[in-house]
DNA sequence: AATGCGGTCAACCGCGGAATG
DNA sequence: ACATTCCGCGGTTGACCGCAT
């Protein structure tokens, strides 16, 4: 048996509402509450279905509702939340106060989203998006880092199928191999263009360097003595990028043991090395273009979020240089 | 000035789960 | 246990607006 509706549609008014409606509305939730949704529109006197008034009340008219732009720091928070509860906007709501679920559905769906995509990030999973990435990153790294084995397997699947997948990593590889002594992998701007029969017998990924302890340093950010450096403070600051990879657990460069990070530093140091600097460069300001080493950074971001730098925990504020090198701290 | 286009967001729709009898 | 009702949620729609041509 079907279910029946949730009111009799006839007569009944659709479309936006009107002034003396909202006044109605208010008058009687302010006197006799809520109640019952489905009998309060006779009982105030509205020609609507019940279904309306709660939306109208929930959405536009509920008194504790703040209206006006988002802060960064709400942003932060719908991404944060979302990258943990997914699409679940009134699970998400309910951590903002006086945000609705549908205005945050909203906000997600007219802007963040957006941003997340022109950064490179999959707004779904929160991670640089496949088709963009680095392959020999993952092909490279799978001895190293157990949490991407999955991943890695199953991109090595798809390569042992797809014969033109084949060549692409082949030749990635191939150059990776061929620059081994340079201190990050050139690679292809455009790897489409890459020669589609690499001049180089495939070899395979061969073992990362071995990971640091928990607590050691990473080489290049040796002599840090924030975790975190403010801009100004004579020390490099580094972007941050535990939002972007928040699944592998990316954290602050710390030069010592951090009791309160939880992640494995054996695999934010793995992961940081997989990924690259460029990448960790490149991803929350330029967007989807992996930089070489003469790559110029270019704040394409809004002219009021120029100069920021969306981070899990804290907001962080840098200049962008005009141009940099590989392995460089900004 | 007219038109087209894309962005925004209030409102609608259908579904699923909880509550009730 | 089952049928029915109600509520809330997430996806989608469409009106409105500003901007570019």
């Amino acid at each position: 048996m079907g279910r029946a509706p949730c009111c009799d549609k006839n007569g009944l008014k659709k479309g936006p509402w009107t002034l003396e409606e909202d006044n109605k509305l208010v008058t009687y939730i302010q006197t006799h509450g809520p109640g019952n949704w489905r009998t309060l529109p006779k009982n105030a006197g509205l020609e609507r279905c019940g279904k309306s008034c709660r939306l109208r009340w929930t959405n536009y008219l509920r008194p504790d509702i703040k209206r006006g732009r988002f802060s960064f720091e709400e942003e932060e928070a719908i991404i944060q939340l979302h990258s943990v509860l997914g699409n679940k906007w009134s699970a998400i709501a309910a951590r903002l106060p006086g945000r609705t679920d549908n205005e945050i559905k909203n906000y997600w769906n007219t802007h963040i989203r957006k941003r997340l995509l022109r950064n490179g990030i999959d707004p779904v999973t929160h991670t640089p998006r496949l088709d963009l990435m680095d392959l020999s990153s993952f092909l490279g790294s799978s001895l190293c880092n157990p949490s991407l084995l999955n991943l890695t397997n199953l991109l090595r699947t798809q390569v042992l199928l797809n014969p033109e997948l084949l060549r692409l990593a082949s030749t990635i590889l191939a150059l990776k191999n061929y620059n081994s002594d340079l201190p990050s992998p050139i690679l292809p701007e455009n790897p489409s263009l890459s020669p589609t029969t690499s001049p180089f017998p495939y070899q395979p990924p061969q073992q990362m360097q071995e990971c640091n302890n928990t607590g050691d340093l990473l080489t290049d950010v040796s002599g840090m003595s924030d975790p975190v450096p403010k801009q100004g403070s004579g020390a490099p600051t580094i972007l941050r990028q535990d939002y972007y990879f928040p699944e592998l657990n990316f954290g602050r460069c710390s030069n010592g043991s951090d009791p309160s990070f939880p992640c494995e530093l054996n695999n934010m140091c793995e992961t940081r090395q997989c990924f690259g600097i460029d990448l960790l460069l490149s991803m929350p300001i330029s967007g989807s273009t992996p930089l070489n080493s003469s790559s110029t950074l270019v704040d394409s971001s809004p002219e009021e979020e120029k100069g920021h730098s969306y981070s899990s925990n804290n907001f962080l504020d840098f200049e962008i240089p005009e141009s940099f090198e590989i392995g460089d701290f900004i």
